[in-house]
DNA sequence: AGCGGTCAAGTTGAT
DNA sequence: ATCAACTTGACCGCT
């Protein structure tokens, strides 16, 4: 059977992620920024092992991690050396221990980076800081077993080519715990999966196939065709990601997520696939329970 | 307890 | 020109 997973945070169970923000730490002595900062990755830690268990006991088998499990972990100012926090070894035993729980409860655990991480652009500075970002999210993934790291390909600037050629060349520099998880998904307004197949091949990296970006941004490949494409990246289970339009199809908007997946959305043939599919709906895990639900009895043109 | 203003970061396209 | 959108609205200070 496919593995459902869900994405960052939970809407009715009561498991949450803190943080906090660069301009409140900015306003703290020394010892009490970093008594916030050290309790909120120590409650972090201990919150990570609870989804863990949670998603193991609802049958749900993978979870993304949060960005911000280490807040403000790379920033310009306020960012730190996780080694260097009081309970250091703490932490670093917490998430360890997620990382054990996680294996033996077969649950997949992922990092997707936001928008601020790529490595096409032309500018170093924004390129120096994404790879910094990326190796934060590697530093947790050793701990905690986490073997995929989603990217986008980024921005055109005017010329994809040009773009797609800086990506390759960062590529092949990455530090290899970054580069052994990193993987590439298509977006819904610049980089569709013909662009991307031939250059995930070529470059050695995994291709995430988002089937609802795809369906906002077509380029004539069909879903059938991009699915078989994308398995033939991986070297371990593939991942792909769903989702539904929030108004529908045919109104403004397509992009926007809905609460949950209208399981005419989730493609007939990625049926059982050995495969992990990201379930991105604003019902988290009530949205991943139903998507199960459905796709255990609903059959297609019934 | 509830509410409103605010929050580190890049890039694009709709308005 | 401004702003919302993106994998995730959450946090803090004020009343």
């Amino acid at each position: 059977m496919i593995r459902l997973g869900l994405c960052c945070k939970f809407l009715n169970e009561q498991i949450r992620f803190y943080t906090t923000t660069a301009r409140y730490v900015g306003g703290l002595s020394p010892e009490k920024k970093t008594a916030k900062i050290k309790n909120l990755c120590l409650q972090n830690a201990q919150s990570l092992l609870s989804a863990i268990d949670y998603c193991s006991k609802n049958n749900i088998g993978s979870f993304r991690i949060n960005s911000r499990i280490l807040p403000l972990k790379t920033h310009p100012d306020f960012g730190y050396d996780i080694k260097k926090l009081p309970q250091a070894k703490e932490i670093e035993g917490t998430f360890k221990l997620c990382g054990r729980r996680a294996k033996a409860s077969g649950i997949r655990l992922t990092f997707h980076p936001d928008q601020f991480v790529l490595l096409s652009s032309p500018h170093k500075e924004v390129t120096r800081k994404s790879i910094q970002e990326l190796e934060y999210q590697a530093e947790v993934s050793e701990w905690v077993g986490a073997d995929v790291i989603i990217i986008h390909a980024g921005g055109a600037y005017g010329d994809k080519n040009a773009a797609l050629k800086r990506l390759s060349y960062e590529l092949q520099k990455l530090p290899k715990s970054v580069y052994k998880r990193l993987a590439i998904e298509n977006d819904d307004r610049v980089y569709t999966p013909k662009d991307l197949l031939g250059f995930c091949k070529t470059n050695g990296v995994p291709f995430v196939y988002d089937v609802h970006h795809h369906r906002c941004l077509k380029e004539g490949l069909s879903v059938e065709q991009v699915t078989e494409a994308a398995l033939k990246t991986w070297n371990r289970e593939p991942l792909f990601h769903v989702s539904s339009p929030k108004f529908g199809w045919e109104r403004a908007r397509p992009n926007l997520h809905h609460d949950f997946i209208n399981i005419q959305d989730f493609p007939e043939c990625w049926r059982g696939l050995p495969i992990t599919v990201e379930v991105e709906a604003k019902a988290k895990e009530l949205a991943v329970k139903k998507l199960r639900s459905q796709l255990l009895s609903f059959r297609k043109g019934i």
